[in-house]
RNA sequence: GGUGUCAUAGCUCAGUUGGUAGAGCAAAGGACUGAAAAUCCUUGUGUCCCCGGUUCGAUUCCUGGUGACACCA
């Protein structure tokens, strides 16, 4: 029989858990997450993670099973996630995915090229000349080393010049050759449902969380990760903002504000990630 | 009741020495190959509160009205 992979995606707030759970159970499959931050056990009300009950109706994996203080990526996500579907096709035909990370599926789906793991102390001495020289200095670096690059990554997002300097300083390799790969082919089938609702109905259940969010105790978590608020897996809507309160920069209501606000922002940024991708079978709920 | 200030985009406000107007936020659209809940790009017509007056022309000046706020009684 055909193995099947079976992905649950949509935006933040949908309601992708409760859906994953009752499929999941029909399917007789465990629950494999693929949410970029429920993945890390310090990060629990603030990733509206399943709760304690939902984790015990269905088995889940790499939900809170790595540590903020790891450097994760979507690359690893595939490695790993794909070692674990190997493992788990063998007792399943039919396996249940959720998460609401555009890349990681995609790495998961299709795959990335093989660059070697990032060197980030070459990544810091970018972002420092980022900060001393400007962008227009690293682009002109760039122009030079990797004119393909050049002309097609988007060259007003810092990030991106830095990617790609970054990996042709390290490999020696210009970046946009280590682009070059096809997609890779899976050894099963996938199936992408994408769960959505009316916009409108979309942000008063998301404004309604981040209150409930707060209710559950948001603010003593996001306090007791304080040690670790410059890490990449931090940079997250409703712990920066609430950082950004402890900081003194505005008051927790406006940080309660910001937090709906960004969510919303959020939702709407994965729906355009995902409007592009034409396997998706989308039910409006 | 009197005096004063204000009334402009969904919100907060700027502005037009008289030639029908623009910022921030909200909102909408887009990009995306190891930071991706990240990072970046694009989009601003609205009875300029209402009636009248002056004027070639009024959102702008003037009379009156309405509403909000402040102070005085």
């Amino acid at each position: 029989m055909q193995k099947e992979l079976t992905i649950i995606l949509g935006p933040t707030g949908v309601g992708k858990t409760d859906f994953s759970i009752d499929l999941a159970k029909e399917y007789g499959s465990p629950i494999i997450n693929c949410d970029s931050r429920q993945i890390y056990k310090e990060m629990n009300i603030g990733t509206a993670s399943p709760s304690a009950w939902q984790l015990e109706q269905v088995r889940h994996y790499f939900i809170h099973t790595h540590s903020v203080v790891q450097y994760y990526t979507a690359g690893l996500y595939e490695l790993e996630a794909m070692e674990l579907l190997e493992q788990l096709f063998k007792t399943h035909n039919r396996l249940v995915m959720v998460g609401g990370s555009g890349m990681y599926i995609d790495a998961l789906c299709n795959g990335l090229d093989d660059f070697p793991p990032a060197d980030l102390k070459l990544r810091d001495s970018l972002m420092k000349r980022l900060q001393e020289e400007g962008i227009g200095s690293l682009r002109n670096e760039l122009r030079v080393l990797d004119r393909v690059s050049y002309d097609t990554i988007d060259i007003a997002n810092p990030q991106r010049v830095v990617r790609a300097l970054e990996v042709t300083l390290q490999t020696g390799r210009k970046f946009s050759d280590w682009k070059s790969a096809p997609k890779k082919v899976r050894p099963f089938a996938i199936r992408k449902l994408g769960l959505n609702r009316e916009r409108e109905e979309l942000y008063e259940r998301i404004n309604r969380r981040v209150d409930m969010m707060m209710e559950e105790g948001l603010l003593a978590e996001v306090e007791s990760l304080v040690q670790y608020k410059d890490l990449p897996a931090l940079k997250t809507v409703g712990y920066r903002e609430i950082f950004e309160y402890m900081d003194g920069k505005h008051s927790l209501e406006t940080a309660v504000e910001l937090i709906k606000r960004n969510s919303r922002h959020y939702a709407k940024k994965q729906l355009t990630y995902w409007g592009r991708d034409k396997e998706i079978e989308w039910i409006m709920i």
